[in-house]
RNA sequence: GCGCCUGUAGCUCAGUAGGAUAGAGCAACGGCCUUCUAAGCCGUAGGUCCGGGGUUCGAAUCCCUGCAGGCGCGCCA
């Protein structure tokens, strides 16, 4: 039993309230000096008819506390309770170190898949820092949701379908070659699309021959389709260099295009169910009762539409997976289509619809304005990487000479400084690109952590200790204590990060922790002290090494044993 | 016009399902490397929590309203 409920019960046999009362009444006290938990008693004072202060000081007589409850204070309607050092140093540093790579993890999604929709990037269009928040936070939630039990199923929707690829086909055919694809990949194509939409104000029949080409890809004609995978091909193909960066990995890449010829089940069940009904010459679902536009499914030349192929894609993976939830990790301005298309699933009579859910995020915008494909105005992932990279290079140049595989540590730190930009705040939040933002190792940063981490790594290794028999009661000192109060949070917080679907819970939480840490390494001699507290010490040195590790692996980012 | 989101220190952000003196990082200033990695640590300074009402013993947090900014609103995705 932990330490909570078994106050509780304590409580309860003094007061005759509910254990949920009880545990409404607790909380953390903010500063440390303060206790370890406190109990509220405001919420008393109406049912008792006392003042608060009168009801916390004779309650704090009246409990038979449980004997790890050390002290006592009570402070106007607060009870606050301190707990005693030793033990609870045990049984924070032992679980982890019992539970060496898996600490904080848990079983509560045993048996449950979830699929997550992340990073889902457009075909022919360059792999750009706008995506970076949709990979990143996409990769972190599989991690977490897998740590925590759940089966994951990672979905790269690919943008593989619309007219934009009849607009390409064109532009290749009347200014591009082979030999310049070929070189420059991704960057030919788009300043193919660039010229295209150049040429196009000019020249208006370009458009209606980009729509011949299209049109020509979903019939199946071989010239066009030959051209259209060649270009997917070349594009997945600069696309996995960034994922193997990132280290981020798919379980599919089936994109819109897969979905191509699954539209009739949709179509079909809205006729069925009457929900389909004409409007200026489209096809949409009214949505007026619930306070929306209408959603629109069916183009008037009767082709589908982004919605249409969402619900069909939603239909094949409730099929091929049986998913129990499944996340969309989109931007925010798609807030509407998700809303509009959710509620259609509703009403077809789903109740599983409940279950999606739009794990919406901020925009990116640069500082001279927004991104741009059209205008090609666009800073790529992988230069901003290789940046980083480089910059990582040379700081490691001149602090640490003489570290071995520096490329694979500058890539670990300058990969994880990126990172850390999508996964470090609230997921709502717009920001604005810079290098030196997304570029910075210092304060609360991934190299932060990183640098932390192979610190605590660098002391294990100088030390080489046992950690048999140790002597937990030597871990009372404040700086101690607040490493093992981050330590103990650990687990909670990731499961406040799943529940939320937000990564940036378990990014603060290792800063608070890589901080406690900082301060207990400058303030306390852990190697040459007395060998009693010396093991005591190493032992949490290790058990943090351990939660920095974890904490930066459910982010998607690596920890470097040295640096 | 309608809908959704955001507004906390000069800047970037936290603030635990209303609670104790509102916290970090960056930038600024001042300290700390003959001892375990100074990508670090300590200190100083910096606040009308956008404004105004209300609910409550108690509001950055909840409700109403105003302001500012962002996003979205039928054949793009």
């Amino acid at each position: 039993m932990d330490y909570a409920t078994q106050i509780i019960e304590c409580v309860k046999q003094a007061l005759d309230i509910s254990a949920d009362e009880i545990e409404q009444m607790m909380e953390t006290p903010p500063e440390r000096e303060m206790g370890d938990m406190a109990i509220v008693c405001f919420k008393l004072a109406k049912v008792m008819r006392k003042n608060p202060q009168m009801i916390a000081s004779e309650l704090s007589e009246k409990v038979n506390w449980p004997s790890f409850v050390s002290k006592v204070e009570t402070k106007g309607a607060y009870m606050n309770l301190f707990f005693d050092k030793s033990n609870r140093a045990e049984q924070v540093v032992k679980s982890v170190l019992d539970h060496e790579n898996n600490y904080g993890s848990s079983e509560i999604g045993k048996g449950k898949t979830i699929c997550i929709d992340y990073s889902s990037i457009n075909i022919a269009k360059p792999f750009h820092i706008g995506h970076l928040s949709s990979t990143a936070i996409g990769n972190s939630l599989y991690r977490i949701h897998s740590y925590l039990g759940y089966k994951c199923v990672g979905i790269n929707h690919l943008g593989d379908w619309g007219t934009q690829f009849g607009k390409l086909i064109v532009a290749y055919k009347l200014w591009g070659n082979k030999e310049q694809i070929e070189k420059n990949s991704v960057q030919a194509m788009l300043e193919l699309y660039v010229r295209f939409h150049e040429e196009a104000e000019k020249d208006p029949e370009l458009d209606d021959s980009a729509r011949e080409w299209f049109k020509k890809i979903e019939d199946g004609d071989s010239e066009a389709l030959e051209i259209f995978n060649w270009f997917k091909e070349l594009t997945l193909i600069e696309a996995n260099r960034v994922y193997d960066l990132l280290g981020v990995e798919f379980d599919s890449y089936n994109g819109e295009s897969f979905y191509n010829d699954k539209m009739d089940r949709v179509i079909n069940e809205l006729k069925e169910k009457n929900l389909l009904v004409k409007s200026n010459g489209a096809f949409v679902v009214d949505l007026e009762e619930y306070n929306m536009p209408p959603c629109l499914v069916l183009k008037s030349d009767g082709a589908t539409l982004y919605s249409t192929r969402d619900m069909a894609a939603a239909f094949y993976r409730k099929d091929t997976y049986d998913f129990d939830k499944a996340l969309y990790v989109v931007a925010y301005q798609q807030n509407l289509h998700f809303k509009q298309w959710f509620k259609v699933m509703e009403l077809l009579g789903y109740e599983w619809s409940k279950d999606l859910i739009h794990v919406a995020f901020g925009m990116v915008s640069m500082e001279e304005g927004t991104l741009s494909t059209r205008k090609g105005k666009v800073v790529f992932l992988e230069d901003v990487l290789s940046k980083s990279i480089e910059k990582a290079r040379g700081i490691i140049d001149v602090k640490s000479p003489d570290l071995a595989d520096k490329d694979v540590v500058a890539k670990k730190i300058g990969v994880g400084a990126v990172v850390w930009n999508a996964v470090s705040n609230a997921r709502i939040k717009d920001s604005v690109f810079s290098f030196d933002k997304a570029l910075s190792f210092e304060g609360e940063t991934a190299p932060y952590v990183q640098y932390t981490y192979a610190r605590a790594n660098s002391v294990l290794e100088k030390a080489n200790a046992s950690f048999k028999d140790v002597d937990y009661s030597l871990l009372s000192d404040d700086e101690a204590m607040e490493v093992i109060r981050m330590i103990e949070l650990f687990p909670e917080k990731i499961l406040d990060a799943a529940t939320r679907y937000e990564p940036y819970i378990v990014a603060r939480h290792i800063i608070d922790l890589a901080q406690a840490f900082n301060k207990f390494y400058y303030e306390r001699r852990i190697i040459g002290e007395d060998d009693e507290v010396m093991k005591a010490r190493l032992s949490l040195v290790k058990a943090t090494k351990s939660c920095l590790e974890r904490g930066l692996w459910l982010l998607g980012i690596q920890a470097p044993e040295k640096m």
